[in-house]
DNA sequence: GGGGTTAGGAAAGGGGCTTTATAAAGTCAG
DNA sequence: CTGACTTTATAAAGCCCCTTTCCTAACCCC
């Protein structure tokens, strides 16, 4: 609520370290020029996470007549970050260095019956102990794992508020998983971990106005207004998926009828193609990402089953992909996560021009369509993205109250 | 974009103006309280607006021992502000001091016909000079004109780049009204001006997160998030008129079909009477005005084909506005505008529970539904709450280049 | 007319960003 | 190989904010 000067230099030095990672090796002078910030306060933030060895200096421009630039690149040694992808039937745990490239990577399945807490606290710590040994990255090295867990979370407290998959009721999971797992953690859910991760490494980098479409099993929009995430006032914004597009549709699980994920979820998906064609040999029963692998096949080869569910299903997407052009006028609408990779460019370009059809055109022609060009799983990257914020914000603040300022100063190295 | 500590001191002066408006006479430490600021800021801006003369000191609060609180008030003779509310069938005019009261208010009829600028600018240009000579306030007191004009604009240019009404495109409105109006002119369209209103005087003050629904012929959600107004990246979000509701289902004047425009501005409840009682005494054909008048008059006396439309009405209304709790998550939902202000707390009440049968819980419980407190035209108040915020902003501007910075100092009163 | 108490202003301090000056590190020509 | 020119990086100073602290002003009450 509350703005403080403060809060203008966290933005900057996420930009110019957001900037390194997109652009390694880089100068000061580019990092100046792309950030629009002045040399000399770009110069105090590179030396900032100098000292921090995030980041290290690896030689110079060539120069044609005069002093040659100083490059500095991402120190990928300089720490690791877990993100932790907790999802209805898996668990993801990946081990990233700080060029945000996977070192490691463990999962464990979800069996339906096991919902409870425990259970998952369980899951996670071995997937987590598993990609630390994996990795050979000694316990210090790990800067923070981030979390990311469907529902309603409170991530001040690091409270799971509501978890409608197992029924959870204020769950304290990073209490829970502190027992376990010795490293700073950061709770948050899916729908936003997807959208920090396309706002630090994907299609929204650089935009102030995006909005990021999860298409998985749930499906969700992550809102990126003014260059930082929208939260609303209860951090439950962003839950585009029960929106009613159809009055009186489909039974969603959410109780309601007619919700964007009936119609454009994976589920929903799988039954647009058996009302289509009940005995196709696409259908999986059972197995969504068969299911969606089968229909991506079938656009490839021309299957006319395939394409006309990807049509039919990308009509609902794009009257209710309109709903969010014509509302936040966007730059850039990112459909991201499985079900999007899977179905890829010509799910998108079925999109377009249903959005097309449905936005206004003022609105729309500002705003591009693109699909997300992360590689792996969003929502592990953007739980890993959650703790590189954490390591970053604390270095502001002032270490202990009063107790030390002689003594850091004579760590100084200079 | 970038954000400059100059900006924390703009919101902070809107932030205390605003407060003093809103509870006059105060004193400092009120409002210290109130902003959450401390003490000395307050009273540096706090003698900044008694330097510009918009507020006045205006005596001393009893103490019960210890000096006595100051207390300033808004100086409604401090200045005068004008707003103009472009409609497709009229344009109002409203001139305001300070407090915002309404001193003068002139009203101008368009004729179906007259759809060239030159013709509504003369409108505006009449209407203007009328309300001077009215409240008779000496030219030099106009503090700016605010002008809402519908359709697409740039603010920054003063064009009206689009508005369906009169198939206008990129017609020059501030250029050409400046040349019969002499003060500063501020232009944005009718969505963003009602949603300023509401946040500086209405059911908004004080919310981060708000939305506020605008309900007349046309409708629309103007989006306050993060304490300010969400524009989108060309000012033209808040489009939430024109989402399609129903697929498929009306055929609204955007050329779209099953906007929710068509179910819930003021024709389309025509059209929902019309479908519901085709012979409704309560209907006048080619009256808007008159049609919601009786609708009003008809839930106050028990009608029930009254309550039935404004409960199907509702039922539209309700799954809209759920889209709204959602995806932003706000801490208030507003319904202002005329249609709104006529057929009032019955329809919020429907419309709450309506909302809450389609919205997910655990936004529905952080929000709440409200009608606007404004009693006048919102469109008008917002407009001029622009001209109000431009001559706020232009406070901090260090005065021309280098060229005076003597004399500017022999100015200062002290 | 002194305490005691509260208000308000002035000064100092801390955080940020930018502009300007200076030092450092090259290239290039003579 | 040295001096001139160019470009980079750091240091210093200036400006804008906000806050905390101190001190004076103003009032009540005894």
């Amino acid at each position: 609520m509350k703005r403080t000067s403060r809060d203008i230099r966290t933005a900057n030095r996420y930009e110019v370290l957001r900037q390194i990672i997109a652009e390694s090796p880089t100068s000061r002078q580019e990092l100046a020029a792309a950030t629009g910030l002045s040399l000399a306060t770009v110069a105090t933030l590179v030396g900032e996470l100098l000292d921090l060895r995030m980041i290290t200096e690896v030689g110079f421009e060539e120069s044609a007549g005069g002093r040659p630039r100083g490059l500095v690149a991402v120190n990928a040694s300089g720490g690791a970050l877990i993100g932790v992808d907790i999802a209805e039937t898996y668990v993801h745990v990946e081990l990233f260095d700080l060029a945000l490239n996977v070192l490691a990577r463990a999962e464990e399945d979800v069996r339906p019956g096991e919902s409870l807490p425990e259970q998952l606290v369980g899951h996670v710590a071995a997937a987590v102990g598993s990609v630390v040994t994996q990795a050979g990255i000694e316990g210090a090295r790990v800067l923070g794992v981030g979390v990311s867990v469907p529902g309603q979370v409170d991530r001040a407290t690091g409270i799971s508020e509501y978890a409608p998959n197992w029924d959870w009721h204020d769950v304290p999971l990073v209490d829970l998983l502190s027992e376990y797992i010795a490293y700073p953690l950061y709770l948050d859910n899916p729908l936003r971990a997807v959208a920090v991760a396309e706002l630090w490494f994907g299609a929204a980098r650089g935009s102030g106005n995006a909005v990021v479409v999860t298409l998985g099993t749930g499906v969700g929009a992550g809102l990126v207004l003014g260059g930082g995430l929208h939260r609303g006032v209860s951090n439950s914004a962003g839950e585009w998926g029960h929106n009613t597009i159809v009055l009186d549709g489909r039974l969603c699980r959410c109780g309601n009828h007619g919700c964007v994920e009936t119609y454009v979820g994976a589920p929903g998906i799988m039954l647009n193609l058996r009302e289509l064609s009940p005995d196709s040999e696409l259908l999986h029963p059972g197995d969504q990402t068969a299911t969606i692998a089968a229909l991506a096949r079938g656009m490839r080869t021309g299957d006319p089953v395939a394409i006309e569910v990807v049509r039919h299903t990308a009509r609902y997407l794009g009257a209710s992909i309109a709903h969010l052009v014509n509302l936040f006028n966007p730059e850039v609408v990112v459909l991201s996560s499985w079900v999007a990779a899977a179905l890829g460019e010509p799910l998108v370009a079925e999109v377009r021009e249903a959005v097309a059809r449905h936005a206004l055109p003022r609105p729309m022609a500002a705003t591009e369509i693109v699909l997300s060009p992360i590689p792996t799983d969003p929502a592990c990257l953007g739980a890993a993205t959650f703790a590189l914020e954490g390591a970053l914000q604390s270095v502001g603040q002032r270490s202990a109250k009063r107790t030390t300022p002689a003594r850091t100063k004579m760590h100084d190295p200079r």
